[in-house]
DNA sequence: AGCCAGGTCTTCG
DNA sequence: CGAAGACATGGC
C-alpha cells in the first residue's frame, strides 16, 4: 500500500471526478475510490493535505498529473475575462487526469448519446462481467477489461449490459485492436491527424475524438461539444453556431492551448454547478 | 409520461 | 457537402 500525501490548492477530488472526464469512481468514507485499468486509489482531502492511498503510487502520481503546477494555468485563465475568472475559481480543484489511451476510447464511445448515471452503470458491469477480481486491502473490485478478453464476448453479451446500439462498436473496437490497431502509437501524431485518424474509427465521431485527444492523449487544444457545452456555449457566450464541430473550433481558436481545461471548468459549472 | 442524455451512422437531396 | 431520421436504454 502506498501513500501519496501532499498539500495544494489546485487539487480537489470532487471537482477533478464531477467534471465528466472519468466514470469508474465511487464516493468512499472520507473521499472517493477511482478505478484506472486494474488499480485502485483512495483519495480524500484531510487538514489541507490530500491522500491518495493506492496499489501502485507511481501510477496514480502521473495519473493524477501530480507533478504539473496549476497554479500557471490557473493565472494565466484570468486574462481571459470575468466569467472565465469565475468559473475557474468554481472548479479551481479540477485536474485532467491522464488516462488509459485503451480503457478511455472504449468510456467514451460508450458515452454517448447517454446519461453519467447510466455510463457509469454500463461500465461497471463491463468490468464485473469481463475483469479480474482485484483489492485494494479489504476493498474488492474488478479491473477494466482486456482487449483479448472484449474480443471474444459477441454483440449480444454487450447488449445484455445495456450498450443498445452502441454494442457493434464496442465489439468492433476490441476486433480492430487485437488485429493490430495500436492506439499508442497515435501519440506520435499531431493534434489534427490524430483527430482524423480517431474520428475514422466506427463509433467514434467528432465528439468521442476530442474526449480522447484530451483525456487520453493529453492535447490540450481539444473541445469536446456535447449537449452541456452547447448549452453553455449559447447561454453564457452569446453562441450563434449550430454545428458542434464549428462550436469546438469556435472555442479552441479562442483559448488555445488552454482549451481544455476551460472546457472541464465550463462543463462542471453547466452541469453540477450552476443551479447551486 | 415523455423528454433527454458527454452522438454517430446511414440515407437522401 | 449538409440535413434528417434511426438508433437502445433508462434516468429523472
Amino acid at each position: 500500500m502506498d501513500t501519496i500525501k501532499f498539500s495544494s490548492e489546485y487539487f480537489n477530488a470532487k471537482d477533478t471526478l464531477l467534471c465528466g472526464q472519468i466514470f469508474r469512481y465511487l464516493p468512499y468514507k472520507k473521499g472517493y475510490l477511482i478505478f484506472s485499468l486494474d488499480k485502485c486509489a483512495y483519495c480524500y482531502t484531510e487538514n489541507d493535505y490530500t491522500y491518495i492511498i493506492s496499489n501502485d503510487k507511481e501510477y496514480f502520481y502521473n495519473y493524477f498529473d501530480l507533478k504539473k503546477d496549476y497554479s500557471i494555468i490557473y493565472n494565466s485563465i484570468k486574462t481571459y475575462g470575468d466569467f472565465i475568472t469565475k468559473i475557474a475559481t468554481l472548479g479551481k480543484g479540477i485536474r485532467l487526469l491522464k488516462q488509459d489511451i485503451t480503457e478511455n476510447l472504449f468510456s467514451f464511445i460508450i458515452s454517448q448519446n447517454n446519461n453519467i448515471p447510466r455510463i457509469k452503470g454500463i461500465i461497471e458491469r463491463l468490468c464485473e462481467n469481463l475483469g479480474e477480481k482485484r483489492f485494494l486491502n479489504e476493498i474488492e473490485y474488478y479491473s477494466f477489461p482486456s482487449v483479448d478478453k472484449m474480443s471474444e464476448m459477441d454483440v449480444e453479451f454487450y447488449k445484455s449490459i445495456g450498450l443498445g446500439y452502441r454494442a457493434p462498436y464496442i465489439k468492433r473496437l476490441a476486433e480492430d485492436i487485437k488485429g493490430g490497431l495500436d492506439l499508442n502509437s497515435f501519440n506520435n501524431l499531431s493534434t489534427k491527424s490524430l483527430k482524423i485518424a480517431l474520428n475514422n474509427l466506427y463509433g467514434v465521431g467528432p465528439k468521442v475524438t476530442d474526449c480522447v485527444t484530451l483525456f487520453g492523449f493529453n492535447r490540450g487544444d481539444s473541445f469536446p461539444v456535447d449537449t452541456w457545452i452547447e448549452k453553455v456555449y449559447k447561454e453564457n457566450f452569446n453562441g450563434t453556431l449550430s454545428d458542434r464541430k464549428k462550436i469546438s473550433e469556435w472555442f479552441i481558436n479562442k483559448f488555445g492551448e488552454n482549451s481544455g481545461i476551460i472546457q472541464q471548468y465550463l462543463f462542471y459549472y453547466k452541469r453540477s454547478l450552476e443551479r447551486l
